[in-house]
DNA sequence: GCACCGTATTGCAACGTTTCGGTCCGCGTG
DNA sequence: CACGCGGACCGAAACGTTGCAATACGGTGC
């Protein structure tokens, strides 16, 4: 008996090609020892064959489960139109990756702040735990995660690790990544190092970055000097800005230790208009590495946060979370990444 | 009777609560008008006190469908490691938003192209339709689409239009693209131009962009000159290589139109190496304007797909073709984007 | 001959929706 | 008063899978 194409094959459309029963055919394509291995393989071929595929709304149905994980983007910085941060994109890339290496899907949703979808993710079965991405108004941000943890959805946060905040977190060191940058400027011999980023307690990263720039300056003796701090919010034109306005203040600085790469960039596009040379006049350190940093003329200065390990961490730390394993927050190491624009390599 | 909190509460719950059968339920969930308005305003009003959530797997189990699109990008280029094509990043950035518009979530798969997981995910009813996005082999693609095709999956893809290719397309009209980044530097009275990038009929896209070279070129009554085409794949190392080759090649040429930016961008900084101004010596012209482009120094002239509406066009297409709509294959006009590099401005 | 055992398999009952075909009821009409 | 009709709701049948309890069966020990 030649078996009979069928446009949707089922599982019992299996079954009674193989002459067993429905519940049989689930369990040899699941690979069940309650299956004779003879009858396993028999079913194996005609599944594929019919070209069969498990449903995974049944399945999820009868499982409660869905191997996928939400990927929910916060990102605050521009409109509707605005590119999504490079960074956190390619995060997403490594992210998917690693998925993909558990056996998980990854759904993605950019989220604005203010919405509350993030619930119905669970809810709805449609993922099983969420990984929460994105430099965001902390404050806000909390609410959101006490909502989470009140509906008992699995999740895990890439951000600064903050004390009695909800949830599970995985994050860089931001503290020690602002030392080493600024500790490393100061070993080259830089005096006067300019510090441009907004610290508030809305975003505790670059805070974090901002004591480590404060902790190098006291391990070398100098009191940080008010006028050598620009604020300034993750926009390239913001960093541009910025500083501008350092120059223009007739403040003494030769070198510059910028919260973000974007802040950074703009600070060098601004700092070649003003006529200084980097990094002869003005050194420049930047963070977070992304690709862009590698090709700027001269080529930025950073500390790099791996992107791919801390992907893999968020992962492993959610699958951990979904089967029960019990997961801890975790800081990883960032590093210093020399280039051309701190002046490391004028010697 | 104060209404029972229940963990996870399923329809019938509210149907109980509300005294009601299960099936009105549903009904007024969705909101159908076979439900008096009272009594469904009453059962939104339980549930969401309740904090119930549709059932996904349930619901998709019953209408066969998963509100899903399953974005594949293939990506050849550099191994398991590598950082994804920032260009198809943001380009799913605004794929996401635009489903989002749609009432569609996107799964992302990251896909070898050698891997044959693609008809899955309509199949097993994790995805309504896909959307392909890459540059590779069009060779090995052109099966992997035959099969979709032959699996009655509904698929979109992002690029060039193929005659016989099998499915749907939407694509930048790259031909027009390389004419009008020929065309410019010819105004602006460069006289030898050279082009860097693969051209293979595997990479169509990439042979058309030429093609608009070829052109321009011949449109001004000069001929091509083979000694002012190196072959380049898509990588920044690679540009690096070709240009100088070609620098050391002793050619002459005075402006060099990259195929992609990724290559410009690489082959900007063979040129400062090499002592060659940029524009004064070489102009450079690049095609995709990724966000990098505008921040190298000096900023990159290049040819631009309109990411955002090619990716909602994308979206909509594949929307169409769930609902069963007619589609058509589309061709979008690139815009020629001048900053820095080309030097228009040096007048 | 009977109780008992382990193995290979089976049938049945969920899982939570959506939807098709009713049913019930009150009201207007001839 | 019989009848038809529309509005509001209900019951039950899918959908395709998986987990649980049950069964058939050949063999073994007493």
């Amino acid at each position: 008996m030649r078996p009979l194409k069928v446009a949707n094959p089922t599982s019992r459309d299996i079954a009674e090609i193989a002459g067993v029963s429905q519940a049989t055919v689930s369990r040899a394509l699941r690979n069940s020892p309650l299956v004779r291995k003879e009858t396993r393989d028999r079913i194996h071929q005609i599944a594929k064959e019919l070209n069969y595929f498990v449903n995974r709304n049944a399945a999820g149905l009868r499982t409660h489960q869905s191997n996928t994980l939400a990927l929910l983007l916060f990102d605050e910085t521009g409109g509707a139109d605005a590119q999504i941060n490079p960074f956190f994109l390619s995060m997403l890339g490594y992210i998917s990756r690693a998925a993909a290496n558990h056996d998980y899907d990854v759904l993605i949703s950019l989220q604005q702040l203010h919405d509350d979808w993030h619930i119905e993710y669970q809810a709805s079965h449609r993922a099983d735990g969420l990984i929460l991405l994105g430099y965001g108004d902390y404050l806000t941000y909390r609410e959101k995660l006490a909502a989470l943890t009140e509906a008992h959805t699995r999740f895990i946060i890439w951000g600064p690790i903050i004390k009695d905040h909800p949830g599970h977190t995985i994050g860089c060191d931001n503290e020690n990544g602002g030392f080493q940058a600024t500790k490393h400027l100061l070993d080259l011999g830089r005096k006067r190092i300019a510090f441009l980023g907004q610290t508030s307690p809305r975003s505790p990263e670059f805070s974090a970055r901002h004591n480590g720039y404060v902790q190098a300056l006291f391990a070398a003796d100098t009191a940080p000097d008010p006028a050598l701090k620009v604020d300034a919010d993750n926009l390239e034109e913001l960093g541009y800005q910025a500083a501008m306005q350092l120059v223009e203040s007739g403040a003494d600085f030769d070198a510059i230790f910028a919260v973000t790469d974007v802040i950074a960039i703009g600070a060098m596009r601004a700092l070649q208009d003003a006529g200084r040379r980097i990094p002869e006049d003005v050194a420049v350190v930047g963070f977070d590495d992304m690709p862009l940093a590698a090709h700027v003329t001269p080529s930025l200065s950073t500390v790099r946060q791996d992107i791919r390990l801390a992907a893999e961490g968020l992962v492993d730390s959610i699958v951990g979370l979904i089967e029960n394993e019990p997961v801890e927050s975790t800081l990883m190491a960032p590093k210093l990444i020399i280039r051309q624009s701190c002046g490391a390599r004028l010697r």
